[in-house]
DNA sequence: TATCTTCGTGGAAGCGCTTCCACGATTTCT
DNA sequence: AGAAATCGTGGAAGCGCTTCCACGAAGATA
């Protein structure tokens, strides 16, 4: 049902490689016959076959993106660097979202098929040791965000660093008995910002007590989602009773924190008063619901992701790299650090002369 | 460097129409054979070729969609949905992300490229006449969401009686001097919109006045977002003086709403004690923010539209569907239609006993 | 003028698969 | 028993392109 290069070559009456030559800008076709053959193109409005360009160059200006629960809002916002970039670089983004650890192994089974993508982007997930062999075998050049492994490269933010900056900040503003919230312990950023959480304590002298650290077990998820933050919240409202009573808290994702706003106002806890909270990420959202945070570079983690990949797929010899961020601490109202006498109430208050920010 | 079905078929000692057919689990293949061939295909870790797939069977089992500004939350949780029933149905989704109206066109002749997508879905901006010939010339499957074709299958809000029935319930509250913060009129949502605005006040025998429709000019953006929100508010604040003030107002969609919301504590301004407001959308963060609301059926526009693209692509011979959606009214303290007296400052509080939703 | 380059071109081969046709072996029917 | 239908199989053809090699014509060099 197509026009196909043979009928161009017959209208234009030339051979099927000068057409070739002419649609893929070859320097050496002679002027005159470039334009006859781009008149016959125009004329019976030709479109590639984009498989068969594909199957012949062994070239799939393609890349697959496996992201897990991407209406997340910090995936979205690392997905709009990668998409950015992909459009630059010319490259189709297949989006693949998993809301089951099944899904992941599908969806990499499905990019690893011979020709698909030219390259993986594989977000946030332990990579399964099955996969790792299989990439190696094969060749495929894979970009891990937010997660790591020693055979490709990997976008790492420091979570764990980061979590010990936050919880060093609430220490800072005096607080002794700070809890966390924390997302699933099968990602490996929940793992690790308890890992810094658990520093920051332990380098002040303040015993680590497990029985703070709260996880949701709402829904098959990982837990980074308002639901869980308010669960969360409502169970440490719930125990936070006689002595030593927690006085903030360690939130392991802006996205939870905003549930456990919605919580402690349900409760009538004041934040900060009653509790200081320092979460994580950085969300577009954490401005509006002022929120102090470490502030992830999403968008930039995505850019830079697809331009790792593409450098990969030039030179897939090369060793691999490691990038690391380091969130920064971004200081609003759920701290408590300023404005704290009318922090809360004024929820939605100016923001430009209070956020410190580097 | 691939394994091919040569090689299978070398090792097994069949032909490779055989290997072909068990790998497809066409039936006509003996128990043994299969097991014999199943057996080589997985000694030799074979991955089929998407591409010569592609090519030899004329099915691509990919579409692509293409969307303005697709972090914008709307488009994020009607995405959520595709994506969902993408995976059900085994689809590839190319993700077309939008920034400019250029790329509109760019991506509608890529998908356009023949053999490269099986369907393509196209969000909420206006399909270029151009376009509408070369899909039918193309026949390739399409399906407007958020807009309209008579041509094309299409999923629609009832985005005028939406806007009528957000201004008729302020009207209802008591409001006379009502204004609109409104996005682009370059995109069709934002133009029936504002139509909806002006019969509301219509066939409540009150003027419609162009100077209380605010459209914030800021970046070359569509409008939909949160910084135009802040801005539009701002400038509407600034005008209301003198003796006929505003005292409600219709945004075009929630995550302006939200920054208007954050322009109006900055401002000094209450909601919805100095100025009531109702927006257009219900996202996830609208019940968070407590904004009264129009609420879309974001999810199931997204199975929706890939259902009604899944079935034209069975069927190409029949006639374009329509299938409307009107937006419900979600009750929350934007509004001031309950809880008036607390309700701002405790943005925060318990939603579960006020939210009035039908 | 004879030889060597260069340039533009045609078209075969091949990318890895699906599909269809042909064919022998078996089973079923009369 | 022979004829007819059925089953499992092999492999050629073809999907629409890219790429490479070969070749003639024209220009450059001696």
């Amino acid at each position: 049902m197509g026009v196909t290069i043979y009928d161009l070559a017959r209208e234009a009456g030339v051979g099927i490689g000068t057409v070739s030559r002419c649609l893929n800008n070859h320097p050496s076709v002679s002027a005159e016959t470039r334009a006859r053959v781009m008149a016959v193109v125009k004329r019976l409005s030709y479109q590639p076959h984009a498989y068969a360009q594909r199957l012949a160059s062994r070239k799939t200006n393609t890349i697959s993106a496996i992201i897990p629960y991407f209406t997340n809002y910090f995936f979205i916002q690392v997905l709009q660097g990668v998409q950015d970039k992909a459009g630059e670089l010319g490259f189709d983004l297949i989006l693949y979202g998993v809301n089951h650890p099944a899904q992941a192994e599908y969806y990499l089974r499905r990019s690893l098929h011979r020709g698909h993508v030219d390259g993986v982007m594989f977000f946030s997930m332990k990579l399964p040791e099955t996969y790792v062999q299989k990439f190696q075998q094969i060749n495929l050049p894979l970009v891990l965000v937010d997660t790591f492994h020693p055979a490709f490269d990997s976008i790492r933010v420091k979570n764990m660093e980061g979590a010990t900056e936050a919880v060093r900040h609430l220490i800072g503003l005096g607080h002794r008995h700070i809890a966390m919230i924390n997302a699933s312990l099968d990602t490996q950023p929940a793992r690790d910002r308890m890992e810094g959480y658990r520093l920051a304590l332990e380098e002040a002298g303040i015993r680590f007590r497990s029985d703070r650290v709260f996880i949701s077990g709402i829904g098959k998820q990982d837990g980074f989602n308002r639901e869980a933050g308010r669960a969360s919240m409502e169970e440490l409202v719930r125990m936070n009773t006689g002595g030593d009573r927690v006085t903030a808290v360690f939130i392991a994702s802006d996205v939870q924190a905003l549930g456990a706003l919605d919580a402690a106002a349900t409760l009538g806890v004041r934040v900060p008063e009653d509790l200081a909270m320092v979460s994580f990420d950085d969300i577009e959202l954490a401005q509006h619901a002022q929120l102090t945070t470490m502030r992830q570079p999403m968008h930039e983690m995505g850019t830079l992701a697809l331009e790792r990949l593409y450098a990969r797929i030039k030179d897939p010899t090369a060793p691999p790299t490691v990038v690391s961020f380091l969130p920064q601490l971004v200081i609003r109202k759920t701290c408590g650090a300023v404005g704290v006498a009318t922090a809360f109430t004024a929820t939605f208050g100016s923001e430009s002369n209070i956020e410190l920010e580097e």
